[in-house]
DNA sequence: GCGAGCTATGCAATCGATTACAGTAAGCAG
DNA sequence: CTGCTTACTGTAATCGATTGCATAGCTCGC
């Protein structure tokens, strides 16, 4: 009924002990003798007390809880690796605070001052697309130990990351549409100065090779990772003379928007052409025709980086587990892949 | 170079003034002259200050954050109304805190201690499937002037909250397709016992019942919000004998694996029958066909919603706004609808 | 010239939990 | 009985910013 929240010292008069004690039973019970630490939970129980987290965080220079970064929380591909590292935190009694890439780029808020701040004790970021400056102050700062990367990463920067195995993942979807029969296969490729494009890029030029493969120029298709994006690369697609009978795009979503354009102009997929994405977002099953995908563990992903965040955040000097950790993949095979026509 | 970050304290000292001073000019410029004014600017740039949050939110008693609650992060449906939040919150210095429905109820982890806890100012629900002990803890405590509904809300409750035109929307999508020249129209519905089914549902009858048309109890199928809810309710669709000519789905995920089921069987949408989604989500547009719709400005919800918690967090008792806010739907009309064929 | 009314600033208490250090009591070996 | 451990518990400082109250200097009106 009444608003005053009891502190420590209500539980402490209550339970006829000092704050200390009860401090010690909440944090650290084997400190304390069997009948004190009932006598307390008691006390906790009548009181109804919960803890101030913001005197504690204050104590412990601590604020219990981490930042994601992400450059578009509409992006349906982010939210389960979101669900998995929300997974993990909570599970350790820290909160996930979220902030999207245009919102920081926009009002200045500067992302250093979340650390500085103690606002967040960690950071994991999920844009590979920063700007430099941004990129700069975190590496500059005594934190940047507590700066993660996860599915991006920043070439050339020492920043812990997790990620999938783009260039596997690339490779065994090129030689799946090659064993399919298929000897003129295209790419949709992610925006240009992106890590990953530049990851599935260039694995793909590699099996294409490997494979002694014809490559003609213009079967590489500029995109972005967006619908739009491969809307855009089915025009070009109708435009040409000389047409790839397989086209890898390099995200399902470019993949779902380059096969919704072509069923608008009358051709069909997988019959005309076979068409592949990368991710596997919830919604490559349930597209007409169901997408043949390269499957990334978004869960994991995310639950991945939050475990390592919390080591390195405990242990600064000598974080536990890896560095850079990359996560499997695997083939999906659904319905907008086939045999070529003869 | 040096880990250790600067204080009030600090800066104080090197401005040659107290600490005091060096607070309210950070937070009251106008109670300071001029000249010290510039002095504690030129203090904390040399210092590198940055605020210790910890120590304000204990001091001011606020957490300087909010909590979202929603009980699926990888629903697109959301994510606008989150940017929407977010936009609003951190331009006025406050974080985004996340949580999932499932993850709250499988952890025990009591919504309103993030309130009692200082963890949150105030508490944002997506969810009006929260459980009743969840809900009726919310509704004792003294603080419940600040968890505000949006989207969805709880009937009965006196909690504040944003929506949209659910009943306007509906009639509005009736009518269309009754314009249209459709005389049999049926109805998928949201998930039972969920109010935005409900108010969807309800005015779904009306209308039909206002335009004096046929509705055979068969042509109401049940489901939830989702894709296969979608598939399910075609299913059903292909298994009548009479079959209506037009389906105003409750969201547009079923609309689209409704579509996308038919497709797979066969069936052509809009040229056998007319189908409708509730939402206007992104991928409605690039769908194919691209689906006629309900909109709802997401964008605008979220804002809402935020900017209404945050009055209420300001002046409890007398928070400037509504309480219950309504905001405007509209009519996308795409290529899921046509007129009957004869 | 005196008090009222400002403005600008400082002093010090305060928010509530944590923890180094100190103290007490009991247990035990010799 | 003494000295030493061990096991608990209490005292009080501390984290860093905010703010009520006090004060000092200054202006202004009569």
């Amino acid at each position: 009924m009444v608003a005053k929240t009891s502190t420590l010292q209500d539980v402490a008069r209550v339970a006829g002990v000092s704050t200390a004690t009860v401090s010690r039973t909440l944090s650290n019970p084997d400190l304390v003798s069997e009948s004190t630490r009932t006598r307390v939970a008691e006390a906790v129980q009548s009181t109804g007390y919960r803890i101030n987290r913001a005197a504690r965080n204050l104590r412990t220079r601590r604020a219990h809880s981490a930042l994601v970064v992400l450059p578009d929380l509409a992006n349906p591909f982010f939210s389960k690796i979101l669900e998995g590292i929300s997974r993990h935190l909570s599970g350790r009694g820290y909160s996930m605070l979220i902030a999207s890439t245009n919102q920081v780029h926009e009002s200045g808020e500067r992302l250093i001052d979340y650390l500085d701040n103690a606002r967040a004790d960690g950071i994991i970021i999920l844009d590979g697309g920063l700007s430099d400056d941004v990129v700069a102050s975190l590496e500059n700062t005594p934190q940047a130990g507590r700066v993660l990367f996860a599915c991006e990463w920043i070439e050339g920067t020492g920043f812990a990351s997790v990620r999938s195995e783009n260039r596997r993942g690339t490779r065994t979807a090129v030689r799946y549409l090659h064993d399919l029969g298929h000897r003129k296969i295209g790419h949709v490729t992610g925006p240009s100065g992106n890590v990953l494009m530049h990851a599935r890029h260039d694995a793909f030029v590699e099996e294409i090779r490997a494979l002694n493969l014809e490559l003609k120029p213009e079967w590489i298709i500029p995109g972005d990772f967006s619908l739009n994006a491969g809307c855009r690369a089915a025009t070009s697609w109708l435009a040409m003379d000389n047409r790839p009978g397989a086209v890898f795009c390099a995200s399902d979503q470019i993949a779902l928007g380059f096969i919704a354009e072509l069923t608008r102009n009358g051709v069909t997929v997988p019959d005309d052409v076979s068409v592949m994405g990368f991710d596997d977002i919830d919604f490559a099953e349930q597209f007409v025709p169901a997408l043949t995908s390269i499957h990334q563990d978004r869960l994991l992903l995310g639950e991945t980086a939050a475990k390592m965040l919390m080591a390195r955040i405990d242990s600064p000097e000598d974080p536990a587990g890896d560095h850079a950790a990359v996560l499997p993949v695997s083939l999906v095979v659904r319905d907008s892949t086939s045999r070529p026509k003869p």
